[in-house]
DNA sequence: ACAAATTAGTTGACCAATCAAATAAATATT
DNA sequence: AATATTTATTTGATTGGTCAACTAATTTGT
């Protein structure tokens, strides 16, 4: 039995038809959030920074004190050894200080600079703009009806 | 004026809740998909392969024939340089051959092996089930809505 | 026919993620 | 107190993605 599509075959211009409604919706799940990913990737690449280390400063920012590197792992949904990686490279552009802390020597803390701080700055409004815009296609009910598919994906998925 | 949000605060731990509903269904859509992906990730890896390399090889069978290193492109999303060494490590894995084409020798044309096909076969029935259960909290009506939602996120992202 | 532009693919350099193993400090156990 | 375990983080190896620069083959333009 097979399944007739809609779209997303001219889009990835396969030709056979996908075998089941599942498997377009999970198809279309999937590329449609690279493509959002995309849109804010190219946005903060204009701050010469990726999305990972977008969300560490937002994290740093947010928590208004030092944050220690598995803290700010667990806020995220990185293993640790990526999170070390990220914070060298936030530590290279200034954007972030470490110091060891003075308590209990095993943890870092890191913290968030005055650059990192005006570089999220200007970054606020587009990221505003962008959040609106790329959902501009979908009223508040509709917005409603996904959040709620969506949370349900994730339930059915965790099982 | 703040929103007020389900469940997806309780997920990542935050503690200051969305600025917009849209805020909130675009981080549920971007942990939907990643969790979703990571699903597969962990199926496809009994096989020793990544979802990259499930992926292609996916293309080459649904081919019927060799087909060059940029037509494998284009039906993926990704750019030719990460194509040549995906192709690089299926091929030490036994997994496709590369040849050049004769008719013109800028084209690699790359067919898949008896292996390979094996292994999609091994695949097949756990890639299936996967499809199903991962939404299986939605009936066919929510499947329809979620792709008509997700369609027009591309289009509006698209602008 | 021959120089110029296009097309296919590879390579190098960098960012990111994952796993496994190492280090090092703190806590728990005996 | 000395040892064992746990916790926090780092490092190394592998996969993957992007960009820019390069080679090589094919077209195009005159």
């Amino acid at each position: 039995m097979e399944y007739k599509t809609t779209t997303i075959h001219d889009e990835i211009q396969q030709t056979k038809p996908f075998a089941s409604i599942e498997q377009e919706a999970i198809v279309s799940l999937l590329r449609t959030a690279n493509f959002v990913h995309l849109q804010y990737e190219h946005l903060v690449q204009k701050e010469g920074i990726t999305i990972q280390q977008y969300n560490i400063l937002r994290i740093l920012r947010g928590a208004d004190q030092p944050l220690p590197t598995m803290e700010i792992g667990g806020r995220l949904v990185e293993k640790t050894p990526g999170i070390t990686r990220l914070l060298d490279r936030l530590g290279k552009k200034n954007l972030i200080k470490r110091n060891r802390c003075p308590h209990d020597r095993r943890q870092v803390l890191c913290c968030i600079t005055d650059q990192a701080l005006a570089l999220l700055d200007r970054l606020e409004k587009p990221v505003d703009i962008m959040d609106k815009t790329s959902l501009v296609g979908l009223d508040h009910d509709q917005l409603s009806t996904l959040l709620i598919l969506l949370q349900r994906i994730r339930k059915s998925a965790s099982l």
